[in-house]
DNA sequence: GCAGGAGTAAAACAAATGTTTAAATCATGC
DNA sequence: GCATGATTTAAACATTTGTTTTACTCCTGC
């Protein structure tokens, strides 16, 4: 956490999203985002209107970064398979929800969003429509292509949901699988292991669901 | 909500459940639990030492409950197949977090409990020894039944992970998931056709990552 | 009947915290 | 150089909130 003599708002901004990730909403102050930013209390209610609206900018940046530096389809050669996309799916939302050039991980905005999962704020609404729905769509477009035979779009929502549940589990409950299972506890380097065994899980678990819905007549 | 005239202990202990599942600890107040229970902020403070002692007694309770009334092995017929065995543990697990004999999902305590996921407060450690420990060797047993084939256990953690995961995220993002696709947000009369799914899904995923165990190399 | 303790109530206390005020300082254009 | 507006600061303000105090009520055992 380099403290260069960034201007005030930067500053703010910087320091603010590290200590709402950390501590929630409520628990954070803004006494201590001026101490650690090393600003005036009253900064912060000039240059964002007040604590909600800080919150609000710092939501807004968090999502516009990490899906641009992690889109859901990152680092996909042409023409790719239907399961190397699922690959490159659950790859980028674990390095966006983990990774130091992502969410950071718990330690950092990471637990944002999972506490914005949990219980939204006005905030986040915004986002769904700008981010959340069009990465549904493009996993379930990933999902039908892998399925193959034709298939209502809302028999897929669930095998979406329950991949991106094994994702974002990893970052709700890391504090948990630390205590219960260290090994599997997501950090800087083993974050392509854990997303390759949620990928093969996932193929597994699509084949099986695939298996008891493609009963319609079209089969030849 | 039935106030019936049972005692101030009682009804604190009833709607400050309600309250800190809904709220959390830091926005939950005295005052209000007060207020909901018809008793007087002091009486708080004169059954329960603290605010934290209250929330430590809850959680205590929360977990006892939920455990002695869905087991991991609920409803188990005599010498249950190991796929049986997995579909009562993810039916448990639904139950135990969503029902309303349960913890009420997230209009309840299930909140409660994904709140300690996030951030796992000091009374939250006890609990992990008692009930989420031995849960976990519960289902990894059942996997393992599964597989059949010899495995070494830490193989096997991660398949219970992406279960739990996928169970979990339900309770913890069943707001997004309200807004994201509707039908799938969990509520009093769908628990089953989503755990059915889950159990599907990860049976499947099991069948995939044994695959790899068994035989070394080679990916889908 | 009543002494004594358990339970409850109203009010006060003290600390935390978001916000505002008003003055001081800085930067920029002229 | 200076006037003007933007920024920063210290202090004050108002509210919320956990906790404690103190007095009152109710019940139980004798």
């Amino acid at each position: 956490m380099d403290e260069q003599p960034a201007s005030t708002k930067e500053r703010i901004l910087a320091v603010a999203g590290d200590i709402f990730g950390e501590k929630g909403f409520k628990d954070t102050t803004i006494r201590l985002i001026a101490e650690r930013a090393r600003v005036n209390v009253a900064a912060i209610n000039y240059h964002f209107r007040d604590k909600e609206s800080l919150y609000a900018a710092i939501l807004e940046e968090v999502f516009r970064t990490g899906f641009t530096r992690f889109p859901g389809d990152m680092g996909l050669p042409p023409q790719p398979s239907p399961q190397q996309r699922l690959r490159a799916f659950v790859r980028a939302m674990f390095y966006r929800l983990q990774s130091r050039e992502g969410w950071g991980g718990l330690a950092g905005r990471g637990r944002l969003i999972a506490r914005e999962l949990l219980s939204p704020s006005p905030a986040f609404e915004a986002m769904l429509d700008r981010y959340i729905k069009p990465h549904r769509d493009l996993l379930v477009d990933i999902i039908a292509d892998i399925v193959a035979a034709p298939c209502p779009r809302e028999k897929l929502l669930p095998c979406a949901i329950s991949i991106i549940g094994q994702c974002i589990y990893y970052a709700v409950a890391a504090p948990v699988i630390g205590l219960i299972s260290p090994v599997n506890a997501p950090n800087e380097h083993n974050l392509d292991r854990l997303a390759e065994f949620v990928w093969v899980f996932s193929l597994g678990g699509i084949a099986a669901v695939s298996a008891t819905i493609t009963t319609p007549k079209e089969t030849p």
